[in-house]
DNA sequence: CGTTAGCACTCCTCTCCATCGAGTGCTAAT
DNA sequence: ATTAGCACTCGATGGAGAGGAGTGCTAACG
């Protein structure tokens, strides 16, 4: 009865993949009666119980507590979620016209946009959704606005090609008048509009200031007023839909519930998450133990980067228990990233109007 | 024994504000034994009995079981809070500093200011920090910037009196070129700067389109497109501090957690509640089912209006457990939104530095 | 007449234990 | 190799009983 270590026999595959499903559509241990009742093997209960014990000898399963049913591990999650991703994957309609509907009547900044993604995103998964605006990389800037505000404030619009805009509040240290300011602007523009504001953050400025002898006072003060607005440009990142996933039982335990809201509290927390997802091709699938994020180690995150100019530009993505349906989430997912891609190209020809 | 329905003789005060005071300082039922131990009043357990028996019978106090302990009762809470109140409410002086601290180091915008507020608000009480942002009748336009943004887009800059900024996009329906939006621009400022964006909205716009035969094309333009922009202007809700009540005993229960979460998820829920608050002078105390909200029935809710040039601006608050540090909780509210009414005082002759 | 000691009683909480049932692992038969 | 049969394990469920906190009542007291 002996089988090599790690290869996975086609009955074996079959049985492993209906456990898997069984124990998704419910929860609980499932056992070899179950199984034989519901997915007609042909097999009796002892020999899928044969079959199971071996699969959890390689570590597909496991068992609560002995004379349970079994339980996927990660190890098993993971076999699962390989073969949807081998499949192609199905573009969510409904999703899709939903979003773009939304997007219709609002047409707004591009983080209006991700917040009306994640609201939709976890209304049709009923899990929680995430999403991540470009980071300071993948941000152009498109036009710099000094206006005059208060007597001694002055505010800062930064407009970018990916439709994100920022404002922010500078002291007017130098007293600088209206149409200095609009000489400033002017300049800023000229100098820095095409860059990225990573870029802009840490190589021009520092560039310019080195050399700054060669220039007169107001281009100074002018990098130097920016240079606040600019270093506080951030990734902003939206999560919704805690609600959703209240209900399965594997929230039943209240501490779960206080980590699980905790961890997704501290954003800062969540970066990590992202650094991994950001430089990966199509949709990522991280199971459990495989998060770097300790607290969602019950949980499985699916993500996708969505591009601009061929480039990662953000993530968007879906958090969920990892008894989860892969299969739809994992769809949601790729449409959204795929809408939100498509969105940006668009965007950057002037955000033509849909037809 | 009888005595009338209402009038409670000094003793039963002392008594109750014991029975009040033991049972914020530890939860579960307080008994007549434990009230003789921890306050001398010099009276037997069955003394203290019998007035808490007559307590009972006056609806401040219950037994959440025949032989057990007594509990205060919402009609209890709020005598225990008017006599709070009566006393000089005193200025939390760490919280004070505390918050100025941070403020000093971004002096931002309005609704940083509040999100930082109720961050600080929920660290320094141990409950859930709430905050609202000026309503449109609330804040008065200083500047409306009207900016060439895409293709066929235009960005809207609204900056108000009270340092709240907010961004908006429009469709460039007009095809209108970077001169006529200046035009425009120029031509906003003049009619609306110095009204509130209430006024703007219902008397201003409606009025000036009704004759809009006089205009020409390009004001009636105008009008339309800031409209739109105009319009969508609400006020924002801040809040924070979920996990600082998590741990409360009252939120062992799952679904008191899940029921809450809803409810603070759901903004527009809080409306109701702001809308008692808003036009009340002074500290508001709300204690459960006095709440409008049948879902903080078990909560209680304190909160104070900041103003601005006199008039009640937004609301500043605390949500936390019925059984919960009213003397500091009341304290730290009032001393909030006292400073919010300060940075606006000073907001309006331009932010002065402090010194 | 208010106050107090004494005592029976109530009701919650915790723990223990028996039962039940689902599901396994093993063995022997096919 | 597969299957039927069976003993066994372990969690879940629920009832019984002990323990304890605290009350309400009564009768005695100053």
């Amino acid at each position: 009865m002996e089988r090599s270590a790690n290869a996975l026999d086609e009955r074996s595959k079959r049985v492993l993949w209906a456990v898997i499903e069984s124990y998704i559509n419910n929860p609980g241990p499932v056992g070899s009666r179950y199984v034989t009742k519901k997915y007609a093997f042909g097999y009796s209960p002892a020999t899928i119980r044969n079959i199971m014990a071996d699969l959890e000898e390689m570590g597909y399963l496991r068992q609560p507590h002995t004379s349970a049913g079994r339980v996927p591990t990660d190890k098993g999650y993971r076999f699962y979620v390989e073969h949807i991703l081998e499949e192609e994957i199905g573009y969510h309609s409904d999703f899709a016209k939903t979003i773009l509907r939304r997007f219709k009547s609002i047409m707004q900044d591009m983080e209006s946009i991700l917040s009306e993604t994640t609201k939709t995103l976890s209304a049709l998964s009923h899990y929680m959704a995430m999403a991540v605006s470009p980071g300071p990389e993948g941000v152009t800037l498109r036009r710099i606005e000094l206006l005059p505000y208060k007597e001694d404030r002055i505010a800062v619009l930064i407009l970018t090609d990916e439709g994100i805009i920022r404002h922010h509040i500078i002291k007017n240290e130098f007293r600088l008048s209206a149409s200095d300011l609009s000489r400033i602007t002017n300049f800023l523009n000229r100098e820095f509009a095409g860059y990225t504001i990573k870029d802009i953050k840490e190589e021009l400025i520092n560039e310019m200031i080195k050399d700054k002898e060669e220039f007169d006072t107001l281009v100074d003060r002018a990098l130097r007023l920016c240079t606040e607005a600019i270093e506080t440009y951030g990734a902003n990142i939206f999560i919704t839909g805690l609600t959703e996933i209240l209900d399965f039982p594997e929230f039943a335990d209240i501490e779960r519930i206080k980590e699980l809201y905790r961890t997704i509290e501290d954003k800062h927390n969540i970066i990590k998450l992202i650094d991994k997802i950001a430089h990966s091709e199509g949709v990522q699938v991280i199971i459990g133990t495989e998060n770097p994020i300790k607290e969602l180690h019950t949980m499985s995150v699916i993500a996708s980067t969505y591009k601009d100019k061929d480039r990662p530009a953000g993530v968007v993505g879906i958090i969920g228990p990892k008894r989860m349906n892969y299969i739809s989430a994992i769809s949601l997912v790729d449409t959204a990233a795929r809408i939100l891609t498509k969105i940006l190209e668009e965007g950057g020809e002037g955000w033509k109007r849909r037809k």
